[in-house]
DNA sequence: ATTTTTTTGTTGCATTTACAACAATATTAT
DNA sequence: ATAATATTGTTGTAAATGCAACAAAAAAAT
């Protein structure tokens, strides 16, 4: 069953090799559109949780941020209370794209979904959920330096 | 249900993530645990091949694949008929390497299937499937240059 | 209160990733 | 048989990715 493992890889990589190609379009380069939908729908989070969220190095996230910030997708705002943080938004330019990229998600969604019906969609939908749930406690286990036992 | 493709998505880069991190300890950079346990898996698989089967650009493959027998996991062959090809095949050392990998799959694949039953999992493998073979064919019509419409 | 630990953010560096563009063989169409 | 197309492999270049190491503020422990 180790199979399961290796057809999410392959229908992540199949998947983001898509968003990736299609919104050059956009003048977004790669992976930054994970970063850009997130923002969109979660105005104000910070760069660290948007991290944890897309399941993605610190750094990485940073330097995609900072990149979505010079082109002009989105900004960041210093908090009033906590001066470490900092607030990120979709700027107009990043609200002009969200429906772009929201469309292409659907789309793409309703091609990997066909031939499934409404409840095979659902089942899938809560068994991955069950599995993501599983795997993010061991992400976090192993990136803070820990060493699994097997 | 877009939500689908983004559970699909945490999963893959959280477990290449723990991956990546465990087979630093073989001395396999980001990436090379994938090509390996297939060259292993399916010996003489030629390295056009490997990146459909994991949905990789042609020429991340080839650079991956140069790396490893660079290292000495790998070894390219030429065919005796066809002068264009060349065969994977993997080394002593691949060969060595492979349980570690085999081992932390299985680990990974049990982690991530905890709480679920004998049956839930069988399901999700069928439904994932099922969803790979959809994304597959839209994966090869997109790199080839066309253009999806919605 | 003050020390210790955690959280959040950044930069330097080495590496992978992938598009473009090319070359050579193989396959298919005429 | 020859021409056209597809397959397979490579290299140049630009960019993302992620580890290590640092800094500063905040939160927790003493």
């Amino acid at each position: 069953m180790t199979d399961i493992l290796r057809e999410v890889g392959m229908i992540a990589r199949a998947l983001d090799s898509i968003s990736n190609i299609e919104f050059k379009e956009l003048d977004l380069t790669k992976g930054q559109y994970l970063y850009l939908v997130r923002i969109c729908e979660n105005p104000g989070i910070i760069q660290e949780k948007l991290a944890e969220m897309i399941k993605v190095d610190r750094t990485t996230a940073a330097r995609a941020i900072q990149k979505l910030e010079i082109s002009g997708f989105v900004e960041k705002k210093d908090d009033e209370k906590n001066k470490k943080i900092k607030r990120l938004f979709s700027t107009e330019k990043g609200k002009q794209a969200y429906p772009f990229l929201k469309r292409e998600g659907d789309y793409s969604n309703s091609v990997a979904l066909a031939g499934l019906s409404e409840e095979e969609s659902e089942t899938l939908f809560h068994l991955l959920h069950r599995v993501r749930k599983n795997i993010e406690i061991e992400w976090e286990f192993v990136k803070k330096g820990n060493k699994r036992d097997y």
